[in-house]
This record gives C-alpha cells, sequence and structure tokens, in this order.
DNA sequence: CTATATACTTGCATTATACAACTATGTCGG
DNA sequence: CCGACATAGTTGTATAATGCAAGTATATAG
C-alpha cells in the first residue's frame, strides 16, 4: 500500500504533535513553560501588543491572556503601557528580566533541537525549515 | 540577521504548534477530540495494547490512559480482552463501530490536509512527509 | 509462604481553558 | 450633550485533562 503523500504527512504530524505535547506541556525551562515562552516571543518579535491581540493571535480566549500576562507581569517579565488614545487599553512590553529570560529560553531550545538535528545535512535543515514556514502561512 | 536553519525551525515550530494545538484541542471530528482519535489510531496501526503500553507510547500517565480508554470502551469503540498469561493486564482492541469512527475520522483530517496542501507540488508534499518522519524519528 | 513488584483503577489536587458577568472607557446617532 | 451600544480588559465559575498518591488484584522471587 502506497500512500499519498498527504496521508503520510497526516500520520507523522499526528506522531509528532503527541510527542512535542508530550515534551513540552508542563516542563519549564528555567522559568518560563510553553505558554509564557510563546507570549514573551511574540511580543518580543512583533512588539508590544494588547490583551486583544494577543489573544487572536494564539487563537485563545481574552481571560486567558489576560490571565497568562498578568502572571508574567507579577514575575517581572512584562510591564504594561497604557494606551494614550484610548484609556480601556494597554500593551504590553518585555521588562529587561524578561528578554533575558527569553533569550536564556531561547538559546536552551535552539541547543535541544540543534543537538535534535545534528545528523541531519544543512540543506534538509533548510528545507524543512522553509516547509515548515510554507505549511504555517496558508494555515 | 541571517538566521541559521536551526533558529527558523524553532521559530517555524513555535507557530506550528500554537496553531495546530489552537486548531485541535477541544474540537471533535464526529465522536473523536484529539487524543481518542490519537489512541484509536495507535491501536489499529500498531495493534492491541494494554493500558501501560499506550501510556509510555504517548508519555501520559497511567491513569491518564486508563481514564481516556474507559470512555472510549464506553462509547463501544474498544473492548478489552484479559490477558491469558497475566490476569492483571488487559489488551485493548478496536470494536467494528471504532475501526469505522477512526476511518471516518481519518478521512475528515485529510479532506482538510488535501485542501490545506493543494497548492504544494507533489514533489514538496513528499519532500516534507519525508522530513517530517525523519524529524520523528529522531525524537 | 511471605515480601515485593506490577497492571490497572480511583480519589484528589492542579492547571489551562472557555464562557459569562462585570467595569470602565470609547463612539455614534440624535 | 446624552443615551445606547461597542470594546478592552478583568474576574468568577465550570469543565476537562492531567499527575500523583493510594488502593486492589495478580504475579514473581526468595
Amino acid at each position: 500500500m502506497t500512500k499519498n503523500p498527504v496521508e503520510t504527512i497526516e500520520v507523522e504530524l499526528g506522531i509528532f504533535i503527541r510527542r512535542f505535547i508530550a515534551a513540552t506541556t508542563n516542563k519549564k525551562v528555567g522559568n518560563l513553560d510553553r505558554a509564557a515562552y510563546l507570549l514573551l516571543h511574540q511580543i518580543s518579535t512583533h512588539g508590544s501588543a494588547g490583551v486583544k491581540a494577543l489573544a487572536e493571535e494564539f487563537h485563545l480566549d481574552m481571560s486567558t491572556i489576560s490571565r497568562q500576562t498578568a502572571a508574567l507581569e507579577q514575575k517581572g517579565y512584562l510591564y504594561r503601557i497604557p494606551d494614550p488614545q484610548d484609556g480601556r487599553a494597554y500593551s504590553m512590553q518585555l521588562t529587561d528580566s524578561g528578554t533575558a529570560e527569553l533569550a536564556l529560553n531561547k538559546q536552551a531550545r535552539l541547543e535541544y533541537l540543534t543537538k535534535h538535528l545534528q545528523d541531519w545535512t544543512l540543506e534538509d535543515q533548510q528545507r524543512f525549515g522553509e516547509l515548515l514556514n510554507k505549511f504555517n502561512c496558508t494555515f
């Protein structure tokens, strides 16, 4: 039974998702769990944003993001700037501490991934990155 | 700043995981959520297995799998065969209803993915499948 | 035969999440 | 300008997935 490529992708995605979730859920690198890491990462790379924007980006409820950001603010990784144009809105920005913590995390993740991909050719690494990006773009 | 491929992969994996989880958590296709689908899929493709084996495969606690399989048994998608050699152990097997439900789900997922990948060349699809597989193999 | 290990279940606590209600602020039509 | 409605965010509550710990029944080793 020769599978069509889409079928292969479906199976492999299933395996991948299961393992990735198992490997990252409830596991912290330093002080950041997966959700916190992704939040800080988003703000770091796409600039400061409010609860609503982050909720939309992550497809989560505003209440969830509100709690997560409050926790990160509590830990001193974020601070909020009131929006000068809109008294209801805030903008989240990284503190120095948040930036440092994010960098530590990113490094740990890169080291892990690098080890994981050490036997891959550079070309395969590049191709995988490109295809993942392509996949994400059409999500 | 030209990123090395591993860095690209790290970023894209983050985006991917976030979106995939958002798209599949708490969403059922037919009667199966993601966990149930993966459980039935595992049993279907790798043969009947006990709670312990499934827990190890998924890197989840036995208690979690115990509850999930109990729920699937309740719905009539699984049945358990006592292990003839070991009075403590069981083996989970799909019922016809479970097989049918799994097939329905798989088809829905394939349709979704096919639509998602419709603009990809066949070569890119094959490559993506291969690279995902390669990635999973070294997890 | 007793002690210990194993397969599984169940009770309990924790956590992430969504939804709904609420507060405060903004906007728009008269 | 005012009242109605919309919007950004917070908080209360319910639910669901999970892990850990304790319990049950069976196996195994000495």
